[in-house]
DNA sequence: ATCATATATTTACAGATGTCTATACGAAGA
DNA sequence: TCTTCGTATAGACATCTGTAAATATATGAT
């Protein structure tokens, strides 16, 4: 075995890397709902009919109103959540497809290598 | 029609809520990774050959070995990697299961529901 | 026009987070 | 054992985040 190189056996470069712009989207919806308040929000406000306003995310959060906007606010500015004015409510439903997108971004780490098992087998 | 209600549609319970310990267990994952610093080791240490040490990442990211070793913490602490020591280095993994279980998390928000598309159109 | 109500914005502040420097720990080699 | 090298921990500091109180905006009703 030749075990005497003081050096790690790191592989050198990954072949595969996610473009900045992509890592950068992905990290505001991220940093959107870590979160318990706001993954809560978009739970209730998806199992809870679809669309939801303001005052019943207050009757299912002790929070202020101006935080619950604020929390809102966070989820639609990072695409979670889009809003719908009606009147003096303004309803608010969950953007699927952001949530496909992070979707296929677990996904991506959520296989287990099978080539990397087959080359440490062989080394 | 029987607008003259002041009160908003909202649908009144949801159903099928996330218990709270799933809640703050994704709140955790979510937290480690809603990091670009720490989106991109995860990502170099799975597509970096499955197995990379800390001196691998220190080549990859402009940040002093403490600060890696503190994100590396953050991201073993949360369930995202795993760690594995052999002589001086260690080699860190990605736990796949975790990724698979955000995945989920993501799938549960990521359909249209048919069911309200339906139900606003009869209403 | 005035008022009441639903939601948003501003401001302020406590607590969490990311980073570095300095230091410590632990394994391998001389 | 002493030294070296890879990694981890502790302490310090600036910045970011979550929250509430006060205020503003805007819509609908009277």
């Amino acid at each position: 075995m030749t075990e005497s190189s003081p050096s790690c056996s790191c592989a050198t470069a990954p072949e595969d890397r996610l473009p900045d712009s992509t890592i950068e989207n992905r990290v505001e919806q991220l940093k959107a709902l870590a979160s318990p308040v706001r993954l809560q929000m978009v739970d209730l406000i998806y199992y809870g009919g679809g669309e939801v306003c303001v005052c019943e995310l207050q009757e299912n959060f002790d929070l202020s109103q101006p935080t619950i906007s604020h929390h809102l606010k966070v989820l639609r500015e990072a695409g979670l959540i889009q809003s719908r004015q009606e009147g003096t409510f303004v309803y608010h439903r969950v953007d699927t497809s952001a949530f496909t997108d992070l979707s296929a971004l677990m996904d991506r780490l959520s296989t287990i290598r099978e080539a990397d098992e087959a080359a440490r087998a062989v080394a």
